[in-house]
DNA sequence: TTCATACTTCGATCGTAACAAAACTATCTA
DNA sequence: TAGATAGTTTTGTTACGATCGAAGTATGAA
C-alpha cells in the first residue's frame, strides 16, 4: 500500500504534460530559467512557476537562485537515470510505435543524458574503457583502474579536482535505446566536455542530439581503438 | 516535446493512487484477478476494472483470460524494472524519510522483484556467481560461462526447456535497496522458485517480502560460497 | 530614485478524470 | 434450465488540479 503511494506521488509530479516536458527539457542537462522552462511546455510564466514549485517540493528539481534569476536543474543523477527509464519503457511499449524517424536516428547513436554522452557512441565508448582495462564494472557501480587513472589523466582530464568532490568519479547508466549501459558519474561528464572542447561534436540546437563531425567521429573512434 | 508527451503517458498511468496501488501490487509478481487488486486499490470493481482497461492499453499490463476470471501480471520485465527505479528514486528522494521500519528492512534483505530474488541476498547471489565465473555480466545482459551450464543443470535447474522460451535466461536488474545489480531473466526466476521449493525461504502473505528460515538462510549462504 | 525584468501569489474558471450505482454480458454450477 | 459469480459498460455526480489574468515582490539597470 505504501509502495504505491510512492509510486503515485513520483508518478503524477511527472504525469502532467506540462511538467513532463519540462523534466524532458533539464534533461539536456543545462540548467533553465522558468521563463524558458514554461516556453519549453507552452504554458504561462505563472502556470511554469507552479509547476516548477510542485517539482521543487517532490524532490525531482533543484534551483539554484543567481539574481533575478532562478535556474532549475534535474535534482540528481538518479532521476535523470529514471527519467531515460521511463522513455525507454515508453519507447518500447507504445503499440502505435512508428519506424523512427531521423531525429530518432541521432538520438539513438549520440545524445545528452544529463550531463554525459548517451546512445550507442556512448555505449561504444564504454565498451572500450572496459575493453582495455581501464575500468571495472559492477552494477551501477564503476571504478577507474591504475592504468584508467593514468589514461584519462593523459587526456588532460584533472582527477584530482574530480576526486575532491563529494560526486562519484565512475558511474554506468542504462541507455534506453540500446539496452546496455554508458558511463556517466563525474568521469563521463568529464568526457564528454573533452569531446566537445576538441571539436569532434557539439550539441544540436533545444535537443539533446549530439552532433559530431566527420572528422570528430574519425578522431573518437581512434581514441576508442586505443 | 515528443519526448516529454511520452513521460507523461506512463508518467499519469503510474501517477493515480488506485492504479499506483494495483502496480505495487503485482510487482509481488503472482497474477490478481481484478477484484483482487481492486481490494488491494481500495476501489470497487468497476472503477478497478476502468483502471485496469487503461493500464492494459497503455502496455504497462497483461491480461490472461481463464474461464470467467481476468488474471492481470506486469506486461513486461523492463515495466518491473521501471517500477523498481521509481520506488528507488522515491525512497532516496522524499524529504520526509524516516529511518526504515523493520518491514523496510526485510524487504531490503530480501524481497520479490518480479519473479526473481532481489534485496542484499539477491545481490548477493548475482556476485557469487559472477565471482566464480558462472555468469559474464554486460550491462543490463548477462550469459552463462560453460561452467555455469554444469553446475545450475547440477541444481537440477531445465536449461533446455529455458533455453527454448523467448525470454532471455540471464538479465540483470537494478536492486534500488542497494543501488547494485541482481539476477533476473529465466534463471532468475528459476532460482527463486528452487529457493521456495527447497524450503529456504517463503513468501510472506500479501507483501513482497521473502522470510529465509535460519536453516535456509545457512543452505542459501553455503550455496554461494559453492 | 525610477523603471524594467524575472518570478511568485492570488483568485476565478474550466475540464477532465475518478468514482459508485445500476444495468448488462459471460462463464461456471446445480 | 435457473442461479450465482466475475467482470464490463453506462450514467451521472463530484472534486481536484491545470490554467490564466491581474496584482504583488524582489533584483538589476539607468
Amino acid at each position: 500500500m505504501k509502495a504505491g503511494t510512492d509510486l503515485a506521488q513520483i508518478g503524477s509530479l511527472v504525469g502532467d504534460p506540462a511538467r513532463a516536458n519540462m523534466l524532458a527539457a533539464l534533461m539536456g542537462g543545462t540548467a533553465l530559467t522558468a521563463s524558458e522552462l514554461a516556453l519549453e511546455a507552452g504554458v504561462t510564466l505563472p502556470t511554469a512557476s507552479a509547476h516548477l514549485a510542485k517539482l521543487g517540493e517532490g524532490g525531482l528539481v533543484s534551483v539554484a537562485r543567481q539574481g533575478r534569476h532562478r535556474y532549475y536543474a534535474l535534482a540528481d543523477h538518479s532521476v535523470a537515470a529514471m527519467l531515460e527509464n521511463i522513455m525507454g519503457v515508453a519507447a518500447t511499449l507504445g503499440p502505435k510505435r512508428v519506424l523512427p524517424g531521423p531525429r530518432d536516428k541521432a538520438m539513438r547513436e549520440a545524445r545528452v543524458c544529463y550531463d554525459h554522452l548517451a546512445g550507442e557512441m556512448g555505449v561504444a565508448m564504454l565498451d572500450s574503457f572496459v575493453g582495455r582495462g581501464l575500468i571495472r564494472v559492477d552494477g551501477e557501480q564503476a571504478e577507474m583502474s591504475e592504468a584508467g587513472a593514468s589514461y584519462f589523466a593523459g587526456l588532460g582530464i584533472d582527477l584530482d579536482a574530480m576526486g575532491r568532490k563529494r560526486r562519484p568519479m565512475c558511474r554506468t547508466c542504462l541507455d534506453w535505446s540500446v539496452r546496455r549501459s554508458h558511463l556517466a558519474g563525474g568521469l563521463g561528464a568529464a568526457m564528454l566536455e573533452r569531446i566537445q572542447a576538441k571539436g569532434w561534436a557539439r550539441r544540436e540546437k533545444d535537443s539533446r542530439v549530439v552532433r559530431f563531425t566527420p572528422m570528430g567521429r574519425r578522431e573518437f573512434e581512434m581514441m576508442l581503438r586505443g
